[in-house]
DNA sequence: CTGACATATTCCACAGATGGAATGTATCGT
DNA sequence: ACGATACATTCCATCTGTGGAATATGTCAG
């Protein structure tokens, strides 16, 4: 089952190579389907298959006009992503620091030769 | 082949949900495989295994203590998931800015009549 | 209504990830 | 040297994701 949307589905999403590819492409502006196939060079029923799984988490919406599908990115729901990488961020920064303090020390050692 | 370790690694490393668990058990410190064995109730070579995925791409470190070995974060391999995210946060922001625009919009119509 | 077009979905085969069990390797205590 | 401990690695079965081909659905033009 697990149908349930977490969070562990958004990165799943991302972590593929074609579906950020296809996301890149998004950053341009709103496209039809036909038009990220013959942009990427992938098969259409791959790229249908990747935009409907970037939109179970929410990271593309589909706006249709006429018989085409217009994706457009939602970066806002890249949020659980920048959540979970707020902690690390603040880790590298005191990593950082402690670094800025040793060589500050070093410094102050070098003075007093 | 593909030995070449590009930023796509990374995105396949942090996408599992095991391996997510082990980085975020590491921001507590340093902690040896024994250590998150009994933490996370995982095996303790899928732990090896998940910790060489990890080192791989430099997200872990290893530091041998006698007949242990010490794992640390080091969060600063997380850079290239970061400089990605960065795109979207800017047009995440434009969005908002936009809606901010359409909010103010709104709020002169009213003042309007 | 029919045929052409745009996209979605299904079916199927295959490669890679995953987890368990067993084994290998190094280090410690005695 | 020997057994115990801590960890890594290998082997194997299984599951999952991926991609291709075919097919289904929906929409337009005539």
């Amino acid at each position: 089952m697990a149908q349930v949307l977490d969070s562990a589905d958004l990165f799943n999403a991302v972590a593929g190579v074609h579906r950020r590819e296809i996301l890149d492409l998004l950053v341009e502006g709103e496209k039809a389907v036909g038009t990220i196939v013959s942009d990427l060079s992938m098969s259409q029923p791959q790229v249908s298959k990747h935009l409907r799984v970037l939109s179970k988490v929410g990271l593309v919406q589909c706006r249709a006009e006429g018989r085409r599908r217009l994706y457009r990115l939602d970066p806002t729901h890249l949020q659980p992503l920048r959540e979970w990488m707020a902690k690390y961020e603040q880790i590298m920064n005191e990593r950082l620091d402690q670094m800025g303090d040793y060589l500050k020390e070093l410094q102050g050692q070098g003075e007093q030769q």
